[in-house]
DNA sequence: GCTCATTTGTCCGTATGTATC
DNA sequence: TGATACATACGGACAAATGAG
């Protein structure tokens, strides 16, 4: 007997399964679930999602491509296409980090010239780097969101700096 | 025809090489050969010893992760565990240093009272940069092995002051 | 403070073998 | 037999984090 597992398909009715994952994610692109230059799942995500293996996930990805509904950038992931349309990037980490802050700007967390929490907190609460934190904090001020008194900390911006929301 | 590449799997037998890897890895620790806090090899040195690729090891690491045999830090590596237990890091290249004083001051190459060798001496003995002598020093004041006068030197400090062996 | 190498994390591309319908 | 589906495996690329100089 070998340790290897059996493998065994799963016909889940008469529609091969690499079309009901088409059909869903066409689905979400029609519906404006998906919107043009937006990143869909990884892979692996989608193998999770559709109870799928990554094959069977591949091959509707590859239909998809086919049909101009997607376009695939190689280790980076896919896009709903055409590849021509505004591109959406996924946000970086410091990105991210600077969203949530402005996000608690905007709600009233952090209020205008009160203190910014230390450089050493949002590396614990972001479980960032150093580096990164810096880099989200310089976001910040480069878009007006806070100022930074040398040897004293960062502060939220008064809301006339704020940039306008776009 | 075929001239371009065939062949990418190499089958070792019935049992997958994900598994094989594993196996190994938990053998070592099982006997003792890789103890608790203990780093693993890291990923690029497994796929060299077992002649695989990276995805493979990986999975092997994964699966000893899921079984709480190891746990990972990111940009560091694997280490056995599990995390709660003794956690014995790796030591950074200062406390390696700061070891290696220690060392000298229990074997009494460094006496109580008498001067330390200058940062440059360390600089030169150590092979290490300026940066990290200097942290490796700071260990030493802050854990009671040493203490500095300004402009003068750095002193190994009398017995008394020495931190009981834990 | 900056740069560099190292290492892990996360992707995509491709290929083979096998099982099931 | 051929289409479908899964597991395994190798490869390449880039991102993110860390320690070191």
């Amino acid at each position: 007997m070998y340790a290897l597992a059996m493998n065994k398909r799963r016909p889940r009715g008469p529609v091969p399964v690499y079309q009901l994952v088409f059909n869903a994610v066409k689905a979400d692109i029609d519906a404006g679930r998906l919107k043009p230059g937006q990143s869909l799942p990884t892979e692996a995500e989608m193998c999770e999602a559709h109870n799928a293996s990554r094959q069977t996930v591949r091959r509707a990805l590859a239909d998809l491509r086919e049909a101009g509904l997607i376009y695939t950038i190689r280790a980076e992931g896919s896009y709903v296409g055409p590849p021509d349309a505004p591109k959406i990037r996924e946000p970086l980490a410091f990105e991210r980090i600077a969203d949530a802050i402005i996000e608690g700007i905007r709600k009233g967390t952090y209020k205008p010239d009160e203190v910014l929490p230390s450089e050493s907190v949002m590396i614990e609460e972001f479980g960032a780097a150093k580096k990164t934190v810096r880099a989200a904090v310089n976001l910040l001020r480069e878009q007006g969101w806070a100022y930074t008194v040398p040897a004293i900390g960062t502060f939220v911006a008064s809301r006339d700096k704020w940039p306008e929301p776009r």
